[in-house]
RNA sequence: GCCGGGGUGGCGGAAUAGGUAGACGCUACGGACUUAAAAUCCGUUGGGUGUUUCGCCCGUGCGGGUUCGAUUCCCGCCUCCGGCACCA
């Protein structure tokens, strides 16, 4: 009998697949498209992990599963490969990001050949390369024409290791998200995308998407919409007044002091000249505190200006105060402080000894214990008191706003995205500076603006990119008026190049357009976008903002990029995640080498639930290895002696495809493996042709080059992938027999094998011959007795 | 602190419109084949216990509750992992 030889099988069907071109696809109106997304990988010099290979498994078993289906399968690849990891490689190692970023894409590209996914190689796309960030500079230059582009001073994060400004998504509790140094504040003059334009759109397109609860979540979150008011308090002899955001106007009574961030404009202005040296000492020690060091301590502190600001319900004088605990850059940067009802409020009040009024009661007209933060019934509140404090929230907005004094306002947690960053390796923003003319977009027809080489990529450190040493290149003419202008030396994240590249993948060779309408039209949306979760509120998010700014302007007719999302769950190993510093990366290919690609993929699927993470067993895809050479010898043996089929065989043949196709919607793809191996276990030592060619199908996703070869040995031309995913016939899912569970007071006694329409009695006659069962009720009266039929007998004694 | 998700054998994990807990695989042990080993095949494998072809007790993080019956539902804890974190 012939033994299975992995690397023979794997080497002939992806020599087949590649002459006949088999994973090119074309658009093809007449047949349903199913568009399914890996999150495009960033070519690292370590390579592939068999973490990564879990998700690239995952989707291809999805994309071979639905061509089996019938439907027009787009499954593209591609490269992000604009990062730091190559540009730090060409500082430290004097090798172009180029040429580096060329050699990991082949041999990235050589690794995910052996998975044996059905990418369509011709549709392969790479951020880096000039004909596509064209069109990223493309879509920077429209924004800027709408006025979602623009320049600004202000303070941002800067990570002094990365030697970049950061945007806000990049900063994972005080620190750079990329290398875990802590950030600092530094003002820079950045270009800035204003995504705080779509942030409601952005909230309210979550509601339509079927993704993680998870990942909606922290969108959400980040977002963080809150709905309160501005609130307008004057200053006490003086023309100034000050404007807050809350989001309990009701409370508003109850304000006994106001706050100013340190960075506010007007604590210079109202600082009385007795607190003004006070002032401008807390003010200077605050800014030079990093923002880690500022969230660090909690403890409250500050300073009172000698100034007042008047309450404009009740024409309280209240002082105003400086403290850290205010942040500058939500809401305006102020608030009014209502010690009785907010915990950080009634922590200062506590520590500077200033007034506590409770203005919310108990719904019973009780004075809770303060703080109280929840809502109830209105005190102290002069014409609001008795008014529940929801209403009051309306109430008090309404009063302010016929004032002048106030309206009802919307905040959010998000800001605008910092987008440049003074690094060599990203696409150079299009934008040049003139003297005459000011900020000139680079015309169309002049892109792309393309990187420079440069002899030294070190990063200036001083907010400057490499490339304003590089004169030839930043000296240039303005397109307005030809004087001389200077280009801008600033490149665009690395999130720029992956906000769009699956529109790209419709259409990768267009010169004309981004893609073209009819093939965006017919392929996108993304049907199933499959990655990891550290995606779910950068890239994730980015993308929503750059096609819901793309629909606007008509270039795409959809507003949500992905329609389906899943997240794989990581791979580990001795409990961590798998990283080349811990040493604990397990290699691909030697397991492909020893096992072979689809051991390695059903592997990869029956490690564990594919959401959830896992924990490599080195010996664990010896048991997979073993199933496949069991579905080898099962065919080989069979087709020396074919049988017939049989009612029992039909019923497991249905019962199977029944099984897998369920399990493989819901995504239980490692129960999909164990069914199979259920199966094999259960068939017997030989099976008839149906039988085989149902399996094989079924089998196809997820081990292709194995069923390749068996689709052939069992007569077939090829490929499995031409044929049709098998429908169960429910007739054939129906039992004849059942096994029912013999309970005493709902303690399982014993099981009995009857008939599926066994009545009650039948159940109960075979029970009384057991001695279990006997046992248990000698001696005793059955008072009650439960049956579900094809489930239990309970006997309740007594 | 707030929000979200988990705790099931030696291990990875099955099973939740409440109905036989531990499928499937790994490990381990025993057996067959072999000169021997590997591979393969066949058993056993949650813990305890007895009068051992059979039976009994315990068992899904802990403590309660609802129910004929709870891994599944409810209440209260413990614990682990993520996210956010002075956002007014």
């Amino acid at each position: 009998m012939s033994s299975y030889n992995h690397k023979a099988i794997e080497t002939k069907w992806r020599a087949y697949w590649e002459k006949t071109q088999a994973h090119t696809v074309k658009m093809d109106p007449a047949k349903p498209k199913f568009y399914c997304l890996d999150m495009f990988p960033y070519p690292s010099g370590s390579g592939l992990h068999v973490g990564h290979w879990r998700g690239y498994v995952l989707s291809d078993v999805w994309s071979r599963y639905k061509r089996l289906q019938g439907y027009n399968v787009l499954h593209p690849m591609g490269w992000d490969a604009f990062g730091l990891p190559a540009e730090n490689d060409a500082i430290k190692k004097k090798i172009h990001p180029r040429v580096s970023t060329a050699n990991n894409v082949a041999n990235f590209k050589r690794q995910l050949h052996e998975i044996g996914a059905m990418y369509d190689w011709a549709r392969e796309v790479n951020t880096t390369d000039p004909d596509y960030y064209k069109w990223t500079q493309w879509i920077f230059l429209e924004m800027y024409k709408h006025g979602l582009a623009y320049r600004k001073e202000m303070p941002i994060n800067f990570c002094p290791s990365c030697q970049t400004g950061l945007a806000n998504e990049e900063v994972v509790q005080g620190a750079c998200e990329r290398c875990g140094t802590q950030v600092e504040k530094r003002n820079l003059k950045q270009w800035m995308l204003k995504i705080t334009k779509y942030a409601d759109r952005l909230l309210d397109g979550l509601k339509t998407l079927d993704w993680p609860e998870k990942v909606v979540k922290m969108q959400e979150s980040w977002i963080g919409r809150s709905e309160g008011a501005d609130v307008v308090f004057a200053i006490d002899g003086s023309d100034h007044q000050i404007t807050v955001f809350t989001t309990r106007p009701d409370t508003l009574f109850g304000a006994t002091y106001m706050v100013l961030a340190p960075e506010h404009e007007l604590v210079a202005k109202v600082t009385s000249s007795e607190q003004a040296a006070e002032v401008e000492e807390y003010v200077r020690q605050a800014m030079t505190k990093s923002a880690v060091e500022r969230m660090a301590n909690k403890e409250k502190t500050g300073v009172f200006t000698g100034a007042y600001g008047i309450n404009p319900v009740n024409g309280q004088r209240i002082p105003i105060w400086v403290s850290d605990y205010v942040l500058i850059d939500y809401g305006s940067g102020a608030i009014m402080a209502v010690p009785a009802h907010d915990e950080r409020d009634f922590e200062f009040a506590q520590k500077f000894d200033l007034p506590i009024i409770p203005v919310i009661a108990e719904p019973d007209g009780t004075i809770p214990e303060l703080p109280f933060v929840i809502n109830g019934k209105m005190i102290n509140s002069g014409a609001f008191d008795g008014m529940d404090s929801e209403q009051a929230k309306k109430a008090i907005t309404e009063h302010l706003q016929k004032k002048g004094q106030g309206k009802a306002s919307v905040q959010y947690k998000m800001r605008d995205w910092v987008f440049s960053r003074q690094r060599y390796w990203g696409e150079p923003i299009p934008i040049v500076h003139c003297p005459e003319c000011g900020e000139v977009p680079v015309p169309e027809d002049q892109l792309p603006v393309t990187l420079p080489d440069v002899e030294n990529y070190q990063p200036t450190g001083t907010g400057e990119s490499p490339l304003s040493a590089i004169g030839d290149w930043v000296n240039t003419t303005c397109p307005k008026c030809n004087g001389a202008a200077k280009r801008e030396t600033n490149t665009m994240p690395q999130w720029a190049g992956s906000c769009w590249y699956f529109l790209r993948y419709a259409d990768p060779d267009n010169n004309e357009a981004l893609a073209s309408p009819d093939k965006l039209k017919y392929w996108l949306p993304v049907d199933l976008y499959v990655g990891g979760i550290e995606h779910a509120v950068l890239h994730l998010l980015y993308s929503r903002f750059y096609i819901k700014f793309l629909y606007d302007i008509g270039v795409v007719d959809f507003d949500e990029p992905f329609i389906r999302l899943f997240n794989q769950g990581m791979v580990c190993k001795d409990g961590a995640k798998m990283s080349k510093s811990k040493g604990n990366v397990v290699n691909p290919d030697e397991l492909v080498e020893h096992y072979g690609a689809d051991s390695l993929r059903i592997y990869e699927l029956f490690i564990g639930p594919p959401e959830v993470d896992s924990e490599w067993m080195d010996n664990g895809i010896e048991g997979v290895y073993r199933f496949i050479q069991r579905v080898w010898n099962l065919v080989v043996r069979s087709l020396n002696d074919l049988p017939e089929p049989t009612l029992a065989s039909e019923k497991m043949r249905h019962r199977l495809i029944a099984t897998v196709t369920e399990r493989i919607e819901s995504f239980k793809l490692n129960t999909v493996v164990s069914a199979f191996m259920e199966y094999i276990n259960q068939v017997g030592s030989t099976l008839d042709r149906q039988s085989l060619e149902t399996l094989v199908i079924l089998l196809a996703p997820l081990a292709p080059h194995l069923t390749e070869e068996l689709w052939q040995m069992l007569g077939h031309k090829p490929s499995v992938f031409d044929a049709q995913w098998p429908k169960a016939d429910a007739e054939m899912l129906v039992a004849d027999q059942v096994t029912v569970a013999v309970q005493v007071n709902g303690k399982t006694r014993a099981t009995v094998d009857v008939a599926v329409d066994a009545s009650e009695t039948d159940v109960m006659s075979a029970a009384a011959e057991i001695t279990s069962v006997k046992n248990a009720l000698s001696g005793k009266e059955v008072i009650k007795t439960i049956y579900v039929p094809g489930k239990i007998l309970n006997l309740v004694v007594r």
